[in-house]
DNA sequence: CCCTTTGTTGAATTTGAATTCATCGGATAA
DNA sequence: TTATCCGATGAATTCAAATTCAACAAAGGG
């Protein structure tokens, strides 16, 4: 019988030549493949077993071999493949990154943040964007299939799609999302008490009609934000807000204005509304576009407008937009951490951490008490 | 001796009981692991091998036997382990997008159109994020070790690197980026053609002095515009075009406004430019901002500004800027496709394709001969 | 000088799915 | 009826690295 380097060496040799495995031939391995810790166990004079401990730390290795063995590797331009190691290792190093549409295309940052912010943490990005909010469960299923150590998600999963995912142990992070499982860990922007807070600084300013921009009706993000704000208002006793439905782009926006600034209640000022919140920026911009360049209004002086999220472009002096900002960077930073205590130590405590937004006082709006 | 099957049963039930492997004991086999293909195997009263090939298209296997297996996998939640599937194919399905932070950040676009073509041609997209222009050596040999079937980087790469990274049959598409490798693949936007259109359009339309904003000394894209743009200026008999560097920010287009028209040429309009071509939007916006609230000056009357990427911002009614877009969405289409083609065959011929931008005129500046 | 302890090393085994190859059964042909 | 062929099947092997465990060496203690 041959030693085991002896074998894995034939074994090597016969493929490259086309031959059956069990042919024996000792011919010069090929070039071309790349190198197998085998190989670099041959050049270094010892075993496999050593090469792999030569490349892992706290591993019981002589610091002399192990230096040998590096030299060898780096001659060979040998590198541990992560396939084989997370076979056995049950760890991948990746992390499944679910995502929509609208996640990438209207807030980039989101993706930045948290791609860097999972690196830090020692996870590879593996993307998986789904063209709808509803393609999520499928894409949890296949994450889990390339064997992620773990899954933020910035799409909504049903508990059916948990269910259907086998998760066992893998732990999922939901990022503005709502958690429909007892198991997941969520990071979300407080977006309710963020609307609240602008209702109120907006009434102390002295506003009276509101209108409000909302998006589709089913959209929980869109409602908690739109239910924030109306509820404080009647609390402070407004008691009616004009609600029209947008789809979050700029031209829902733009028509949002005309809608509310054209016909009957045009004749009477009494019943325009002195502001206008859309609950993303980007209708906010339509609707800022709309009133000066469509109905010659005047901003902030004929109608304020605020909206939510502090894309770039309303930091432009030719917007200026009060809006609230979402803590992308810092969520994204929870998010990554939570989920590698997690994927650690599987028992760690389920999270759920809400971040508050920040009002940034631009002058499309006045709200009062407040400055940044 | 037990069969194959009885062995991996009895391995899988001692693994749980935290006995050693070569305990023999048939307990009932746990749910909390992962159901392997030989799970599978046993319920449905086949071999792992069947299995195996229920799982695979072209596979001999009596229909009846598939559907039987199909059955037990989906009752038991099976899906083949992709680790352990791409350790014997050496195919994973995974492709790496290199990116730089800038990347990222300025043309989000580009990672939205990538991710969802190479999706598109079946990979699933692993992220290697750069936080310089210069880390993507780094990023291609962790991308090897990942064991990738193919990159697309958006990073220049040097040969160096290109070397280090041990690519063996691994194919390499450049997005936007030279190539510094006679086996890498390149799609590009022909920025230099586009340029050039762009200056003797603005040629055609009457404008004779010239002042570019153009990137670091260094940035190859940059220099492609501004060369394209000042060598067709000199074919036109244009001499002297002034030159700002900027940083391809908001705020060094700003600055480069206030460079520009304060001090002596201000004195003597005959030597303030007419038009400025900034070499992306992004300081194109500064310098327009500039120069209508900052300066006081008309655009376009007194002064024309053309950009290029076309950014969504500039398209904007309080913009409006005249830009060249790049076919980002093309472009990664054809990324991809190539990729495709290579994986499934090394030898396929090595391509580069300049895609041609499109000049979008708006009201920033007039280009003759142009309209969208 | 022998026995124990500690620290290294290597052969064998493991991970989960694909693949190879031999075999078995049923069907067709002689 | 027997020989042949074909598709379907399963046992064994493979992929590359990690891990287990036995063996071994050197060092220390009695």
């Amino acid at each position: 019988m041959y030693t085991c380097i002896e074998r894995k060496l034939r074994q090597s040799n016969n493929r490259e030549l086309g031959l059956p495995y069990y042919e024996f031939d000792f011919t010069m391995r090929r070039k071309m493949q790349s190198p197998t810790s085998y190989d670099v166990a041959i050049h270094a004079g010892v075993s496999q077993s050593v090469v792999s401990r030569a490349f892992q730390v706290d591993s019981p290795i002589a610091p002399a071999t192990r230096a040998k063995v590096l030299a060898s590797a780096k001659l060979l331009s040998y590198f541990p493949n992560a396939i084989a190691r997370s076979l056995i290792t049950k760890r991948s190093g990746l992390a499944g990154l679910l995502l929509t549409e609208s996640t990438q295309r209207d807030a980039p940052d989101v993706l930045f943040f948290l791609t860097r912010a999972l690196l830090r943490q020692g996870f590879q990005p593996l993307l998986f964007p789904s063209e709808l909010e509803s393609g999520g469960g499928q894409a949890l299923a296949q994450a889990m299939a390339f064997g992620v150590d773990g899954v933020v998600s910035c799409v909504s999963l049903s508990s059916d799609d948990l269910a259907q995912a086998q998760l066992r142990e893998r732990p999922l992070v939901l990022f503005n999302r709502e958690a429909r499982s007892p198991s997941a860990c969520v990071v979300a922007c407080d977006h309710s008490s963020a609307a609240r807070l602008l209702a109120s600084r907006l009434f102390a300013a002295g506003h009276r009609r509101f209108a409000v921009v909302r998006g589709p009706q089913d959209a929980p993000v869109s409602a908690l934000r739109v239910n924030g704000f109306v509820q404080r208002l009647q609390e402070l006793g407004i008691e009616s807000v004009v609600e029209i439905e947008g789809d979050y782009h700029y031209e829902s926006g733009h028509a949002a204005a005309l809608a509310l600034f054209t016909g009957a209640p045009l004749t009477d000022p009494q019943h325009q509304p002195e502001v206008v919140f859309c609950v993303n920026d980007t209708m906010a911009l339509g609707m800022l576009d709309a009133l000066r360049f469509a109905l010659m209004l005047q901003v902030p002086r004929d109608v304020s407008v605020v909206g939510f999220d502090d894309i770039p472009s309303g930091r432009r002096p030719a917007y200026l937009l009060t809006t609230v900002s979402q803590p992308f960077e810092a969520m994204a930073e929870h998010a990554a951490r939570i989920l590698r205590t997690r994927v650690d130590d599987p028992a760690a405590p389920v999270q759920v951490e809400l971040l508050s937004g920040n009002l940034i006082e631009r002058s499309s709006a006045q709200l009062l008490g407040v400055r940044y």
